[in-house]
DNA sequence: TCTGGGGTCCTAGGACCC
DNA sequence: TCTGGGGTCCTAGGACCC
């Protein structure tokens, strides 16, 4: 048996965790540059408000309820993940980090020796005393079935936070009650051709048999239609190393200058280089990209992207930083206003996997490593901007994201440890 | 005026090989 | 004049996820 636990509106309820007098309230956190609603409580969402909506076109909403919106601070939510996860790891041996705030936990051998769904409770209730953080649970024979399950945790008081799906009548049950979009692994265009078919619930679509599954849909359909059924086939074992490390942003003004997109390249490509060496791996091309702002038809639209391959993999900041820069002026046209820009480093290895090369024009690899070590040192002991590349600019830059309403790194930085006076 | 960021996997089609 | 069959590898784009 699979559980699944996903925290409730995970960014609000963290911000929830570090301000007080917010309960019950509508919070909203924000995209950056405060662009858009990422993450909202119930209580948002009962004003009409929904996910990816842009502050701009709901602003009356906002300020006619009050609603307490927030900018992201990733660092903060990252942070609180890895507290929440350590408790669920307490609580059960196998546990696979899904994604910030969802884990699949194992429970397998769990269950004859105790009442699963008591147990799973026990572990919300912890989550929730030591991190304020609420999570709802769903536990099933598949990770499919799980998902599905604890929206239903979510959705009813009466589960209190699990909700279990263990007999053939709680399948079928569940199935027909949850919308076909909400099931995992259906979008919006397989929802279309199912809807085409005249499929409109989870059961109907797992009653159709196999061979009709396979006919009409892709490999990852038909998984899905076997974990409905409750046959586990969906492995999602954390890949530890990345195979893609990308930073990229929308800048707080657009620009023309090819000396701002100079330092937000090298910022973004820094922030990979970090990312990179964090997992201990080194890659072998950087792709450069930019944008201007598509929703701005009376500018001139462009886009395009280009990649520099290393002779040698790497994870140096400076050595990717160039390649980055050499990459950003082969697509740059002046006289465009650019929105956004990113870096993406792929063909990513383990360090220890490195091949010299004849032809390598760094002598002196060794030392650069050293230096890079050395600089995420003192990043990590004096805050992530201690040292950086004089190329990523000022502390005030235009293209800089604004995010007005951002949280102290409550977590992370012992100056912004909260006070509490009792 | 203001519209997010970071990933993975699959597939179809082209280029190339014999 | 007739113009195959089988395979690999790469890539762009689609679909999906949070």
């Amino acid at each position: 048996m699979w559980a699944l636990a996903d925290c409730n509106s995970f960014f609000c309820s963290v911000e929830k965790a570090f301000h007080a007098g917010l309960e019950g309230k509508p919070v909203c956190v924000l995209s950056s540059n405060d662009g858009n609603i990422v993450a909202l409580t119930p209580e948002a969402k009962a004003l009409g408000l929904k996910r990816g909506d842009p502050v701009f076109k709901v602003r009356d909403i906002i300020e006619r309820h009050n609603v307490r919106l927030f900018s992201s601070n990733m660092r903060l939510y990252a942070a609180m993940s890895k507290r929440v996860v350590a408790i669920m790891r307490r609580f059960v041996a196998h546990v696979e980090q899904y994604s910030i705030d969802e884990c699949f936990c194992n429970l397998d051998g769990y269950e004859e020796t105790r009442d699963i769904t008591q147990y799973m409770r026990e572990m919300a209730a912890t989550v929730k005393l030591w991190t304020d953080i609420p999570i709802s649970i769903g536990i099933a024979p598949s990770k499919t079935l799980a998902k599905a399950g604890s929206k239903f945790a979510k959705k009813y008081k009466g589960y209190a936070s699990v909700c279990t799906i263990d007999t053939e009548e709680k399948r079928r049950k569940a199935l027909q009650l949850t919308g076909l979009a909400d099931i995992w692994g259906i979008g919006r265009s397989t929802l279309a051709r199912l809807h085409y078919h005249g499929i409109t619930t989870p059961l109907q679509f797992a009653d159709m048999s196999e061979a009709w599954v396979k006919r009409n849909f892709s490999l990852p359909v038909q998984q899905t239609w076997r974990e409905l059924n409750g046959i586990a086939c969906i492995k999602t074992d954390e890949a530890a190393e990345r195979q893609s490390i990308c930073t990229s942003r929308s800048f707080g003004e657009m620009t023309s200058r090819i000396e701002d997109l100079q330092s937000a390249v090298a910022s973004y490509a820094a922030a990979c280089a970090n990312k990179l060496r964090a997992q201990q791996s080194v890659a072998g091309a950087v792709t450069v990209f930019v944008t201007t702002n598509r929703f701005r038809d009376d500018l001139t639209q462009y886009s395009n992207n280009a990649t520099e391959t290393f002779l040698v993999h790497t994870s140096d900041t400076m050595e990717i930083t160039r390649a980055a820069w050499k990459a950003l002026r082969r697509i740059f046209l002046p006289g465009i206003m650019y929105k956004k820009a990113g870096v993406i480093l792929s063909e990513i290895t383990p360090n220890d996997a490195i091949s010299l090369n004849l032809f390598d024009e760094i002598t002196n690899r060794p030392e650069r490593m050293k230096l890079m070590d050395t600089i995420d040192t003192l990043n990590q002991r004096y805050g992530t901007k201690t040292v950086t590349l004089a190329a990523t600019g000022g502390k005030e830059e235009r293209w800089h994201c604004k995010s007005c309403r951002r949280s102290d790194d409550f977590l992370t930085d012992i100056d912004r440890l909260l006070v509490v006076k009792a």
